[in-house]
DNA sequence: GATGAATGAGGGTTCATTCAT
DNA sequence: TATGAATGAACCCTCATTCAT
């Protein structure tokens, strides 16, 4: 991720406090590191939720030094809001554009869910989502940040989505453009069946979606 | 002394507190504790989360010394989960009936959606299944209580009336009975909306779940 | 979480505190540290025993803070065996040594008893073997290490020594052999006494041993 | 233990907060009780130590309610000196008189030690001796009572003994008359022994004690 | 920058002691 | 007198955070 070249500098320089990642090998490594720490706090902020997960334990999945991650997050809380953060941001363009195709709605609709299976459902994403639905309400600034950023342009393009569909009579009723929500419910619930009862009933999660376009566009396929 | 095995301490099986459940005063009002315990601890770990909520503010809340706490639950963990478990068991008969009366599908329905708003998002269960989705996945137990005791109950009641209502031709398609979870994602998306946006966007429930309802059954109203 | 077995949280094992002991700088301070707070340690255990010993106490005779406790020892009672085990090993080559000596049986049992005085009863080990008659019977392992370390090690010498000195016809009857526990067994009083009653009637441990093996092998003077 | 019956009195006379155990029907039963509670304290203190027994326990083992431990005893330290106190001084008149016997050296000898054995060594005032021993220390008042009113008087009797043994030629030096702890070491070791290596390696007290008299008087059999 | 030893506040749990019944 | 529920101080242990190297 931008690891692009620039002049090495005299090696007696002082080392100039990082004003703002200038591209170099050491800003290359340094977002290195922490994506390294990222990841690995992803992992165990999923295992054990935010008040449990061990920054150590943080520390030796990502291979550093536990004093290591103050140089690059405040304290366990920023990590915590940073990695909700860059994680969600990317997909949303790309929902964004799915859900701006000119097809008919149900179309649209199969690839959204399409997207949402692989890039979320398939990802570590997934549990970024159980995070913010787990520790949101702990955390106002997180779902502040998640709505504003990610919630309401979905829904936006969700809405625009429909609203077009509906012109055209290729939508039922209007209840979906009031409750966009609805459309998005079964991903969630997949999410939150996923965490909980997979062992007791796994979820084929495709078939759960496209089961609920049928109820809410008819039996037709499309595509 | 801990959890190494070295120290012999004679295997004293821990006296079990209150074999005798017999009615009389004493046993009033230890009820009438262990309700106040199990309301303030149901405060304190929907505010914070089971590893953040601090059994101290339980105690405070309940009104009693910390230690009492420790003469109606064995320990923190056995307190969470004897809270998710007293709270939901009630609900499932009430929402089990409901699905099974005669009646037309759609009908049904509006009344189980009736009881969800009265029995669950109206009242505290709401957070007691927040819980359960934010800590279920670091308590099998409780996972698999829930799936046991409440969930696969429900499931089976409303695949029941499904059934009777796909004979009747009420319904548009089985997509519904194969995915019975469905017909509950309003309710989750709900409760997880009202944690986390209900001040960006507030959401009528109700009218949530009729929508939902519409979009399966069509618009037609019922009873 | 405590002991019951239900919250799952991912069985990270715990991370091997120091792996190496590659000599360093680093390693010095280390064992330095080690070193305070065992000596804390057994000024607190033996002026309270086990159970009542204080950690806080023990961090501050040491000079340190309560948490780095558990940098060097994994618990309290880990703690408590480790003292005992590194106290009293050392000692036993000694008396060995000094038992394996070929002279005669008086000779070396007056080497041992100096020896016993000057490494046991004049220091700090003294005080270990206290904790081990006080708190042995609660510490099963710790029994077996003094048992297999110490004990038979020696009554293994002192059995070796008897039999060269019976076939010289040093030794009134075998009645020694058979129990050697006896010619220890003025030390192990001694070092009661001093506990309980030196205040009442103070005890001249050297006398009281010599005066032993004057009654064991006659009042011959040795060396 | 003194159960004798006085006039009852009329059930309505306010109860007289005893004055002094005046013996009647209630005197007995509060005797019978006090028993008991010291009967499981015995147990309880000498299977966990003074600091880590608990009264909830010695409750339980005694049949009566925790609260009522304290209308016995002032407190955990007064139980457990009053449970020492009261459990050595009969056996010390019994001591006393065996060792008083115009016999030879050599039959009272073998007499006391068959009184410990018997008294002593067979009996729970095995862990009477074990828990001053261990607990000595850190209950000075302890140490005193015990000194005063059993090791000193114990002492005086042997010396006596001794004494009269020297006059007669009956004894091979003077050693054992400057230390007569040496007399009783063997039963300060075996209890010793037989609380920490009972499972390596049993030990036959009566056989140690037999050697031990063997050493200090000659192997001539007595009585 | 990186490290990881050290810190110490904080929280779960225990248990001697009290007191209303 | 007896009870046992209730108390709350005390103590072990954890872990986020700091800082000397």
């Amino acid at each position: 991720m931008g690891k692009s070249a620039t002049a090495s500098r005299g090696s007696k320089a002082r080392r100039p406090r990082r004003a703002m990642a200038a591209e170099g090998p050491r800003a290359g490594r340094r977002a290195e590191r922490r994506q390294a720490i990222l990841a690995a706090a992803l992992q165990e902020f999923s295992a054990c939720g935010f008040a449990a997960a061990r920054l150590d334990d943080v520390a030796d999945a990502a291979g550093i030094a536990k004093g290591t991650i103050y140089l690059y997050f405040r304290d366990k809380e920023a990590l915590f809001q940073d990695l909700i953060r860059s994680e969600m941001s990317p997909v949303v363009a790309t929902l964004e554009t799915a859900l701006a195709l000119d097809l008919p709605v149900r179309a649209v609709a199969e690839r959204a869910v399409e997207v949402f299976v692989r890039e979320v459902y398939g990802t570590s994403r997934k549990d970024i989502i159980r995070l913010i639905i787990s520790e949101g309400p702990r955390f106002p600034q997180l779902a502040d940040f998640y709505y504003r950023e990610v919630l309401s342009r979905i829904i936006a393009a969700v809405r625009a989505l429909l609203a077009r569909a509906l012109e055209r009579g290729e939508l039922r009723s209007d209840a979906i453009i009031r409750f966009p929500q609805l459309l998005g419910a079964p991903g969630i619930v997949a999410i939150i069946w996923n965490g909980l009862f997979e062992r007791h009933d796994p979820l084929d999660v495709r078939a759960l979606m496209r089961a609920h376009l049928d109820l809410l566009f008819g039996e037709g396929r499309a595509k």
